[in-house]
Order: structure tokens, then sequence, then C-alpha cells
DNA sequence: ATGCGGAAGTAAACTGGTTTACCAATTGTG
DNA sequence: CACAATTGGTAAACCAGTTTACTTCCGCAT
């Protein structure tokens, strides 16, 4: 794009090797014979390019393959009215969530047009505003808006994944959090806890709400209590996007230091659920002997941790694919997309039992177990 | 930039209460009674817009700011020859380490006129090439390669972070391997370990030769024996960038049942060692007391994990950091930048322990320690 | 001989900025 | 008072494509 003023490396390419300078549609017209306007037809394809001979057609095709024609995408995207940029926004890159959710949503995008810029903003919503009109100066076409929730439209369609109150600017892929909820709940209860600790996910942040509210949906129809003293909301961490277990850690901390006795704990994440596991190890408490730890997401470091957690599996990667595939047909026709809403499901590993009172075997040493 | 059929939102923008579309150079110079020119002149702020008087500048400021003007990216890049597009590969998101370089990336780019495009090729060199195309048809001015190696030139400046082989064409960044590999190893030697298994990275992946390298002088000068029974190489696993702990699993399963005794593994990074703590768990063997495990990065879940790894801690986000201060040098001047070396420690954490061998009392009860 | 239709292709306007070269009017100076 | 310099600004070319609305030529039927 820019002039280099000296090319110490050959020139790899038959563009370059030209003048100096990319090879642009005039200079390929002129070594033709042709107009501009034919080689555009002819090259784009387009239905009116039926007009002219399968000889020329092939003569053109053949000359911009062999100089390595390029075209500008700045002049093209300028003339069309079109970019097919997308624009992709997550709090941070994360620890198996969203770089789990961008993989499924570069696998959807590999094989069209679309090109993403990707920024972070590290739950500043200051910087998520920025980024947005950054983003929409420059041109994108849609956004991707994991876990991040700007407070106006952002004028451009957006589909929003694992956000919370999903505003009406905006097309949603979320998992069905009320579901996934229940059957970690249950989970616990079956096994026989009644004294549930929780760690509740940070103010405002994606699906704190949803998760919550299901929580004490799910405790009443079971019987279980939700005591505010065995409740605490994480709290991040400066900087913040790179001590999420850390925040897990804290609030498990906080939790015990109160002294109210509990058998088992629900974390909002499986990030947080590995931090608070190890403040229970700090504490002289054995998991799962003393306290059984369910977390949420299912990200890989979950199923290799020690002992391995047991935990709500989402479907992270198929989630970003979804948003990608929405977005691309809302772009593509005014096509009248709907939410999707996924169900995740319960991944029971080791880092839960039953209850110590529910026995009384409690010296017994633990087993080694597989670990998925 | 597409023409919107049907706004169901209610404008939230002074430009799109206009007319329809966004306001352009030629309207708002029409509205001021001024030409292109002037606007242009003014609202860029060149040297040469010192002719025009305050009153007419602040009239211009000030109508472009009331009417929302914003600067078309494209026909500004076309004129301008220069598209502040910076493109960024990795393998991809990682576990924590790519993560935290691209956090590091866009700290350093959050404040300048830069804007990034992200892809990833899973290890596959032809999606790297494409990508690297697509990036420049895209306009890219720069390259900021996360362990990732083309087999050509790129054509444009690029830094490489973490990459083997540094080639003529890029500028560097990376770690001393050999004084991480140094600590390490020595770490491990002072505690008396003699008998050390090795999994080594991926063919052809990053740091694997220089680190491999590292690993064979320091034994040879601690007079260590580099046994190729105790030495596994990493397979990529399909879909590859998802299962990197599951790799370190299948690598120490190997080391195992190959039936040599050892009692201490050195992993070639954190994930993989983590992995391989899980398969050596599931054989029956303690770490640390039966084998200590080191890793090598300091990604965030090797302090939660259990035991806390001991690893060689690598200042990933700084490095993301200077990559992108490099580049950006580079492309502001054509001053001349240089490579960066920067030094990794050790972090001792509970992971590493003296040999079984050294202390005759291997059925203490593991003491439950601080895992930071 | 004239008019029609299709084949093959192009001129010119347009996208929305940047930039160079120039102009007209005023002010300053010898 | 003539000439230069300064002030305040603009026309037009340019970037590299896309797109619309022609044009020209030829063969063929009337």
């Amino acid at each position: 794009m820019r002039p280099k003023p000296k090319k110490s490396t050959a020139p790899d390419r038959a563009s370059e090797a030209d003048s100096g300078s990319r090879i642009t549609l005039k200079k390929l017209a002129e070594r033709l014979g042709l107009s501009r306007t034919t080689i555009s037809l002819i090259i784009n394809d387009v239905p009116e390019a039926s007009r002219f001979p399968e000889e020329t057609r092939q003569r053109v095709l053949q000359s911009a393959r062999d100089l390595g024609y390029r075209p500008n995408y700045f002049a093209r995207s300028l003339g069309r009215k079109r970019t097919y940029l997308i624009g992709i926004i997550a709090p941070d890159f994360g620890n198996g969530f969203e770089s789990t959710v961008l993989s499924g949503i570069e696998r959807r995008l590999l094989n069209t047009e679309y090109t993403c810029f990707i920024s972070t903003h590290h739950w500043s919503p200051s910087l998520l505003q920025g980024h947005i009109e950054t983003l929409r100066d420059r041109g994108v076409e849609g956004l991707l808006l994991i876990n991040s929730m700007p407070t106006q439209s952002p004028g451009i369609p957006a589909v929003t994944i694992s956000g919370d109150h999903p505003p009406r600017w905006s097309i949603r892929v979320s998992i069905d959090n009320a579901f996934g909820i229940g059957k970690a709940i249950s989970h616990l209860a079956n096994l026989g806890h009644k004294e549930i600790a929780f760690i509740k996910g940070h103010e405002g942040s994606g699906d704190t709400e949803e998760r919550w509210n299901a929580i004490l949906t799910t405790c009443k129809k079971l019987g279980i209590r939700v005591d505010p003293l065995l409740t605490i909301q994480l709290e991040r961490l400066e900087p913040t996007g790179t001590r999420h277990a850390e925040e897990g850690r804290i609030a498990a901390q906080t939790l015990l230091s109160r002294g109210k006795r509990f058998t088992a704990l629900l974390a909002f994440n499986d990030i947080s659920a590995l931090g608070a596991m190890t403040a229970l190890r700090e504490a002289g408490r054995s998991v799962p002997e003393d306290v059984s730890v369910v977390g949420f997401d299912d990200i890989e470091v979950a199923s290799i941790a020690y002992p391995a957690l047991t935990t709500i599996h989402q479907p992270l990667s198929a989630m970003g694919a979804a948003a990608a595939e929405l977005l691309v047909r809302k772009l593509a026709a005014e096509e009248c997309v709907e939410d999707v809403r996924l169900r995740p499901d319960l991944v029971v590993r080791a880092s839960t039992s039953r209850p110590p009172s529910a026995r009384r075997s409690s010296s017994t040493k633990r087993a080694v177990k597989s670990s998925r």
C-alpha cells in the first residue's frame, strides 16, 4: 500500500516486479488495449460480462493472473458501498471463553468475503463505545458483541453473544442459563447438598442476572436456602482482564472468612471456580471431600484441573459460529433472522461428591480418578 | 456504510438525522459556502491550514462537530496511500499465551491511529499464506506474527513474536530461551534431580528448536543425561488449537508407557505441563512427591493449577507491546529498529520438590502451601 | 436503401476524500 | 506609486475502482 523506499528482499510476486508499485486496473487495461470498464466487468464476472466473447474473457483473466493483479480494496469499497468488514468486540481475550467463541466465529467466516477487526474494552463502557465508533468509521457492516453491551444502538446490525438484557436492536445468541443452572443445582441436591454457596457474576456483566435469577428459582423449587452469607459477587481486579481466577479466589476467601459452613459451591464460571478451589485448598478444605465445586462454561482447563471440574458445558465454538452465521445472513439480505438459544449440559467430573455429613468416612484417601 | 432500508431505531447521531446518509465533505462544504479543499485542510489540521483565520477554522470545526461529520476512511486511504491497518496472525487464540500477547499489542496500539485485523491459521501453512494475502489485499501496512512463520517474505514490514529462525525480512521479539531453560534445569538439578524427562515442542513450531538446543547444552554442562527414552515430542491433535493440554497428557502417557523411571519432567510449555500432570495423576504418580513438573510461559492458569506450577515466566504482555511498538516505529519512519530480546525468569511454585530418593519420608502428607 | 437487432466495447460520471498549483484581493515597502 | 508579499481561498487533478448509458459496427430482413 505504501511505497517502499528500498526493497531489500527479492520481489516474490509478479505484481511487484512490475514497476515498483502494484498493478492497477488502468495499467492492465493499457497492456491489453481494452478499457477499464471491460476489465472490471470481466474480473467481477457480472451478468453483463456475457456480452464479451469467451476469447476476450480468457485473455483478460489470464493477463490479470499473470501480472498478479489484485484489486484495490479501498477503491472497490468506495464504489460498491460494501466493505465486507465485521467488527468483533469482547471484554478481553480471556482464559478460554472468549477465545473459543472467537475461533467459532473465525471458522464460520473463513471461506467468506468477510474480514474481522477485533477489539477489547476491558469492561470500560467508554472504551466499548469508542471502539464501536472507530469500527464504524472504519466501515464495518456489522458487529459481533461477545459479552459486551453498549448502552446505545450501534446503528448497524449486531449480534450479541451471551449478553444480558437483549436490546431491541440486536440479534441474540445465548444459552439457556436457567436450564444449565437447574442442572447444576439439581446435581448438587441429588448428591445430598443443602448448604450451597454461590459466587455471583460481576455487576452488569453478561449472564449474571439471568443465572442469578435461575439460582433463586431453582433453589426455591428444590427447597434449598439461598443464604446471603453464602453469597458473594465477583469484583473486578486491576488490570482488568488478566486476573479472573484471582477474582474467584478472593471471592471464596471472603466467603470462608464469614465462618458460615457450606458443603458445595456453585461458581459463576469455570475460571472463578478454579480460583475458588485454590482458596479452599489454602484454607485446608479438600475438594470435593469437604466442599464440592461446580463451574460454568467448560473451558479447556476445566478438564485438566485437579480435581477435574464438574461444570455446565456451553457449546462456545458453536455459539460463535452461529452468531457469525446470523450476521452474515443479516448482511446478505435483509432477511429476518431470529435469536438463537442453545442448551448447555452438565458435565460431571471429579470436583463434586456427596457432602461430608452424608458419608462418615471422611478420612478416606482421595482416590485417583480419571479426570474426564 | 450501506444504505439501511428501514431504520427501526431512533437516530442517535446527528449525522444520521441528516438526509438518510452520512454527511460528506461536499455537503459540509456546501453548507458552509466553502470549498472541499478548505474543509479538508482545516479538518486535517495540516501546516498549510495556518493560512486560514482562526474564525474560519472554528466555524468549520464547529460545523463538522455539529453535523457529526466523519471522514470516509476508504476515500481517505485511497488518497493518502496510508491505511493505518495492522494485521495480526496467530496459530489460534490459545489458552493464555496468545491471548496475553494480544492484550499487550492492543494496549500499545490503543491510543494510536492503527486498527487491527486478527486471523488464526491453526498451524496450516497454506492458511497462513492465505491470510497474509488477504490482509495485504485489505491494505495492511505491517504484520505482527505471533508464533507464525511464513515461508516467504510477506513483502511488508513484519515483527515476529516468539518465532524460530528469524528470517532476514522480519524484526524479532523473543525471549532468551537458553537463559530460561538454563534456570529451569538448574532448579531441578539443585533439588537433586538426575533423571529428567523432556516434552519437546511441536515440530516446526515457535521456540521448539531453540529450547531443545538449550536443553542439550545445559544438560551437558550440568552432567545430566538426556535420554531418548525420556524424550517425547508434542503432536498436534485435531481439531488443532483446542486441545493443547490433551497433547501434553498424551505425551506424558507415552513417556510413562516406556517404563523408564524419571523424577522430573520439563515440559515445552505450561499447557502441556498441566496436561502431563493429569496423565501422571492418572498413572498414580503424585506431583511433586514422585515427579516434579516444570512448565514454560507462566500463563494465568499455571498459578491456580494444583499443585501450582513451577514455570519460566515470560513477560507475554510486554512482548506484545514491544512488538507493536517496533512495528509502529518502523511504519512511522523507516527508522532502523532492532530485534528485542527479553529475559524470562524462574517462578518456583508447588509442582517441584526434591526427588523421592533424596527424602526417605515419602509418605508425608502433602502440605497445603500457598500457591503463589 | 433502410432500418433493426445484437455483438463488442467504451466514455464519462461517480464513490469521497487529498493535494498541488494557482488566483484575487489586500497590505506593506522602497 | 509600483511592486512584492501576505492573506484567504479555490479549481482541478488524482487515488483506483464501479456503473450507467451510450456508440459503433456488422449482418440480415424488409
